[in-house]
DNA sequence: GTTAAATTATTGCAAACGCAACTATTGTCA
DNA sequence: TGACAATAGTTGCGTTTGCAATAATTTAAC
């Protein structure tokens, strides 16, 4: 019998969410979302993005990622310039401060990692990561419709 | 060093946003959201619950799972009842109408998972479950601080 | 047995989200 | 070239969310 307790859907959804709660308080006296740091963390590891990119990186709609982006500015913890040869698309880039925030932030990013797979071995953390990309890539990207709301 | 793209929480995350958007769309049909589902089959799995184990189970604020259930009860799906022997508490069951829906809902969810672990064996998938389990218990539960919020 | 503390659920409120509509720019093709 | 389609981002709007405050009931303490 299909048990929901056991199912992967819904294991994946509790552990997101407990990781994503701990995260949040931890990074909350910088002022900071998950989504906020998940935008920072991905501008450090490329440098630069468009909007989009970053839409399906942090796994928000562009709407939201747009607002985000621009609180983000109000901060001065990213810019944002649209480039001269393509004034369609919005460059997002990290700014000295916020680079130095985010530097601060990847030892929390680290700990928290570590926190959640203790007690697993190096295979099974390479086989759990493993596992959680084969099964993005097993489900096919909407194309936009959805419904994703309650009540 | 350190990289967001291939750290646990963020592969959780993508993984588990992704399913959810697949899911939310299956049973869009039928005006259920994922979390309704998860109420749903929840108490088809343990006949009654009260709103505090549900809301642990399901992973979200007893706030929104009150207006949840709210919701789901105006609809005939579930009742809602104090039992006399404890007015605090609120039960919750399904009503006949819900336990049809719910046994309808099921084999899209069998489904979903088995499009999700497809090209996984079945030991990787029982030890997918286990890390997740493991991730899930590794973390303190939130007493209820913690700015979750964006922006 | 009465008062204080703890538990459980609901409601007010503001923040955040996603969808849809819109604007602006670039690409296509005839 | 000139019109039409496609891409990229922003903004309006209604819904959903979580936190905080509140109400109601039960348990504990004295």
């Amino acid at each position: 019998m299909y048990k929901l307790t056991d199912s992967v859907p819904y294991l994946l959804n509790r552990a997101g969410v407990r990781i994503a709660e701990v995260f949040s308080q931890r990074i909350a006296e910088n002022d900071l979302s998950v989504a906020m740091y998940r935008v920072l963390a991905m501008l450090r590891e490329r440098k630069e993005s468009t909007l989009g990119d970053l839409a399906d990186v942090v796994s928000v709609e562009i709407s939201t990622l747009s607002r985000l982006v621009g609180t983000l500015a109000k901060r001065k913890l990213v810019s944002r310039t649209r480039p001269e040869d393509n004034g369609r698309i919005v460059i997002v880039r990290l700014t000295p401060q916020g680079e130095a925030l985010t530097e601060k932030l990847m030892p929390l990013a680290m700990e928290l990692e570590a926190t959640a797979v203790q007690g697993m071995s190096k295979e099974e953390v390479t086989a759990l990561k493993s596992a959680l990309k084969r099964m993005h890539s097993n489900l096919p990207a909407m194309s936009g419709k959805g419904k994703t709301s309650d009540q």
